[in-house]
RNA sequence: GCCGCUAUAGCUCAGUAGGUAGAGCGCAUCCUUGGUAAGGAUGAGGUCACCGGUUCAAAUCCGGUUAGCGGCUCCA
């Protein structure tokens, strides 16, 4: 007999040898059914697989990121089995489970095309009917190299050569197709009830663009119908809020051909925009900041010295002037520095803290631009800090409040990020030793949560990155925090110590909206076009009944227009139904509706787009309280 | 940049055996003066992304270019 601690603590005991699945049964029913995989002392294996020890075990479900992992890549081999039983000849690469589905790359002969995808589809759902049982079985190096290596699996084979000498080398079967892989899986294809290929694209193989390019089929699947339908209705929900769509649709901003990656914001997109920055000089003022303004276009010179012609030539353009070599900024730092180096500093106005909304241009590939979220020109919010090495671990946890605090107004959840030396980087390593275990100092040292991403820094510095999610769970980078010690050393930055001798400054350099443009991708996309009053460019609209009532209409928008709020007039001979509709439509937070009973009494009938019909209000009232609603910026 | 897909009116889209373009919404005008998500009529609006080829004839077939979309790579 062997012991069996389970996650609710009892203890049960089965006769050796046992299979895990057989242990869910007689827990439950239901569990014997549900259950994908489990772990046995927190090692995840296989149903099948028979206990022969006393052991912690636990089940997963799909309920379970473990279940869910294990179910789509489970549903990734029954995707291979169906593309090399209809497509002979197709070479498998990797297939692994990704947070909402799975994908496969394939080298194939054949081109897939959607259309493909419903026939690939077809063949799956036939391998699931089928309710063949995952097989698992381990082989000697040898004997899998021998084994891919006559099927034409080259990229298995590359995979084979690069595992470790002591690698234990398994193999999963369901009916006549095998692939490489380390499990676990579901008991059989059976389990996999609704799956859905999605799309497709082209992925390097090993992600790297020197490789050859492959075709990659995503999909997702789940255990019941109406979970996948719910699933994808959810996408398509998503969708709707999409920066590109409600920008066009709420008349923000457009990108034209003529300027691909050049965004074009229009008048409603611009109040948007001075709402941000107003909000951000205000901060910025509060946090000890200076605003400056350096110039797009420098002389090759400063590029050299900065190291940005040496490392970040590609993303840069050029341009010439009286026949000296010209480049359009592709960050602010140089620009501040020289501010910085224009004139004397003692250690007493250390640190100086220089913010400047700077527009910068970059070189990005065409097949990179994405909305508002990737450009070829954004400012960014800016700023360096010039400091005494003491005064490190207090500037970094001084942006990091600023941010926390400035991401809070807006309702946003982040996610943080340390990324470490990148292999093209300025410097020695022990001055990156320095500065990165300086940045993980300073978020210890507050108790952020944070991830490293090796490799990731800026060539002059690591950095503290800020992650915010767009409509479909895409993160982007928008704040981030570099420290940096090799730029006040190739500009020879000084200052005057105490001891009246010049010393080295360390400067940060730090974004927290990272671009206004894509920030405001983000907020497009997080409110779903429905902006906080204080942002939203239109704050209220004003529909008298009848034209009857225009005059007063006109006195409600002159004192509301008073009072600074942004407010405009439906005159249109049009019912009050409809009006309302657009102005939802428009996501416009107050309609004011005025008849008859309002002009007699001074009201307004108050409807806001999400709350719906407030009633009367005396205008006065009305004024007051939007007035503390734009002031306290509440969501 | 790479792989795949797409490009018709301001917007969403029809136009599927190649025979010089349609709908709904929006817009304009008129009628309607209507109290919380679409009142009615009439009308204007398109060198079918661009360049080239095949053909008696191209929105439609072929090639190229540009841009967009989904990824890869790269990054704020």
């Amino acid at each position: 007999m062997v012991k069996v601690n389970l996650k609710d603590g009892s203890v049960r005991e089965y006769a050796k040898g046992t299979t895990l699945l057989d242990i869910a049964r007689d827990i439950s029913g239901r569990l014997g059914k549900e259950a994908l995989v489990a772990s046995v002392d927190g090692k995840l294996v296989d149903l099948g697989v028979p206990l022969e020890h006393d052991a912690r075990v636990e089940f997963f479900t799909f309920d379970s990121e473990e279940g869910r992992q294990v179910f789509r890549h489970s549903t990734s081999h029954v995707l291979a089995q169906a593309v090399q039983k209809l497509y002979p000849g197709t070479r498998l690469a990797i297939g692994p489970a990704i947070a909402d589905g799975f994908y496969y790359d394939f080298d194939s002969p054949e081109t897939f095309t959607p259309e493909k995808l419903v026939k690939i589809e077809a063949e799956m759902e036939s391998i699931i009917k089928a309710d063949l049982p995952f097989k698992r079985f381990d082989l000697s190096r040898a004997e899998s190299l021998d084994r891919f290596e006559k099927a034409g699996e080259s990229y298995k084979v590359e995979l084979i050569n690069d595992l470790p000498p002591d690698a234990n080398i398994s193999c999963y079967s369901q009916g006549d197709f095998t692939d490489l892989c380390a499990g676990p899986h579901v008991p059989s294809t059976g389990r996999l009830k609704a799956l859905k290929l999605t799309h497709l694209a082209g992925a390097y193989w090993r992600g790297n663009e020197k490789n050859k390019m492959l075709q990659r089929i995503y999909g997702t699947s789940f255990p019941k119908k109406s979970q996948l339908e719910e699933h994808l209705f959810r996408i398509e929900e998503a969708k709707r809020r999409d920066h590109r769509k409600l920008g066009a649709e709420l008349d923000l901003f457009s990108i034209q051909e003529e300027g691909p990656g050049f965004p074009f914001f229009h008048p409603k997109g611009m109040i948007l925009r001075n709402e941000l920055e107003k909000f951000w000089r205000e901060e910025h003022k509060k946090a000890g900041y200076h605003e400056i303004r350096t110039p797009i276009i420098l002389n090759r010179t400063l590029w050299e010295r900065s190291g940005h012609w040496d490392h970040y030539k590609e993303n840069m353009y050029f341009t010439k002037i009286d026949e000296l070599d010209y480049a359009v900024k592709p960050m602010n730092c140089p620009g501040g520095i020289l501010v910085y180096k224009s004139s004397l500093h003692s250690y007493r106005e250390l640190p100086i803290r220089m913010g400047e909304l700077g527009l910068v241009h970059r070189h990005e590939m065409s097949g990179a631009l994405h909305g508002l979220m990737r450009v070829r020109n954004f400012t960014q919010d800016d700023a360096h800090i010039f400091m005494l090495p003491s005064q490190i671990r207090d500037e970094i946890v001084g942006v990091i409040n600023l941010t926390d605090r400035i991401y809070s107004i807006f309702g946003f959840k982040y996610k943080v990020e340390l990324s470490t030396k990148p292999e093209k980087a300025m410097g020695s390593d022990e001055v990156w030793e320095m500065a990165t275990s300086a940045l993980e100092d300073a978020l210890k040292s507050i108790g952020m949560e944070y991830k490293v991403n090796a490799g990731d820094g800026a060539f002059y510095g690591p950095k503290i990155d800020f992650h915010l999610e767009d409509c479909l769970g895409r993160t982007w980078q928008c704040g981030t925090i570099q420290l940096d010690f090799l730029m006040p050393e190739c500009f020879d930055l000084n200052y005057v110590g105490e001891d009246g001798q010049k010393h080295r400054p360390v400067m940060i350099h730090r974004t927290i909206f990272g671009s206004i443009e894509r920030f405001i991708g983000i907020l497009i996309e997080h409110f779903g076009g429905a902006f906080p009053a204080w942002l939203a460019p239109l704050q209220a609209r004003v529909m008298p009944i009848t034209d009857r009532h225009l005059d007063y209409a006109r006195d409600v928008v002159k004192k509301l227009d008073d009072a600074g709020i942004r407010v405009d007039l439906d005159d249109r001979n049009e019912k009050v139904n409809y009006k309302i509709r657009e102005a939802q439509n428009q996501k416009i937070p107050y309609m004011l509706v005025v008849g008859d009973r309002e002009a007699e009494n001074g009201t307004a009938s108050v409807r806001h787009r999400s709350k719906g019909d407030l009633g009367a209000k005396p205008l006065d009232h009305f004024i007051r309280d939007i007035s503390e609603e734009i002031k306290n910026k509440q969501c």
